[in-house]
DNA sequence: CGCAACATGTAAGCGGTTACATGATTAC
DNA sequence: GTAATCATGTAACCGCTTACATGTTGCG
């Protein structure tokens, strides 16, 4: 699942310009997938040139630089074929992981400061998520599925490491 | 977390040569960090350059060809750098994930058959870390901790597809 | 004897990240 | 007016993935 078969996903749910979609991704915290704008405006440009999705707004005089784009019907026939061939994996990752793998090696208390840091914004994300599937704004889509998910998987990490950090930070870095 | 990071922490825990240091990232089902042979090789190979590890083996004369590597102290100091400044991100990703967001459009019987095999693995994942745990193998490091807040999280996992995977199942794909 | 596992490596290609560059609109 | 947000895009670089290539050891 590249970046383009993620954009052709997310106008498969609603017409959107490039920006959307970057708010989109982010808005759930990147997870799921991360995108920048590098990666959305050139997937878009080649998406539109094979003519897997389309502008919807003809005319932008006067009107500010935004490109809305649409999904076509090839667009959704070969999302469709996306993923009937794809084995997505269901492996997690996390750079936290690979941090804390090592952890012992760093400074005591940045071990701290960045179980600070990340739990507090596990609990922004998880707050934003819960807000998210409450209003039904998500109708069209699995999104309600997928936040619910990864709502279930952050709080069982947080509830884990809040649990568990002493183990880490009692573990001093050896010289 | 580069590839070369990776290596040079997995090294700080115990020596070992490049192949082993494939079987320990697959151990863990290629959490916290995947790394194939294409980038474990070049890796070890431009931190020996940099006399960060260096060959424990002296003679390999009629042995078997392997290079079995060492972490020196430069390359210790090297990785408590990496350790005091990369900011780690808390956010999971999943290719699973971006499936089951965009499932209402895959073939209903192939979302069932993903979720089974993906609940199978999780299973089996889940198996070889709870052994790895119970056995003390992993004295050294903090393996023990991040196998446990692996296990959390895909028992969340698991049990919440289980008991939501209907609403999923039923929607059907739109043509 | 043959197959699976052990063991190492190279090279091309691709795709994403990063940094840069630009400009309009809205809110204070 | 000026800062934040909206909005789009380019280009170079870097590093990972993939495929290929090769040889050994141990087991049945």
């Amino acid at each position: 699942m590249d970046a383009k078969s993620v954009c052709l996903g997310l106008l498969s749910l609603r017409e959107a310009t490039g920006y959307d979609l970057r708010k989109h991704v982010e808005a759930s915290g990147d997870h799921f997938f991360a995108m920048g704008f590098g990666s959305i405006y050139p997937a878009l440009a080649t998406l539109e040139r094979q003519g897997l999705i389309e502008r919807v707004d003809k005319s932008n005089d006067g009107g500010r630089p935004r490109k809305l784009y649409r999904i076509t019907l090839s667009g959704r026939a070969e999302l469709k074929r996306t993923l009937s061939s794809v084995e997505p994996s269901s492996t997690l990752r996390s750079e936290l992981f690979a941090f804390l793998y090592f952890a012992h090696l760093a400074p005591p208390q940045r071990v701290t400061q960045i179980l600070d840091d990340r739990l507090s914004q596990m609990e922004a994300t998880l707050k934003s998520l819960r807000e998210t599937n409450a209003s039904g704004a998500s109708a069209p889509s699995n999104a309600k599925f997928v936040n619910g998910l990864t709502v279930v998987m952050l709080e069982a990490a947080a509830r884990y490491l809040r649990e568990n950090r002493k183990s880490l930070e009692s573990s001093r870095a050896a010289s």
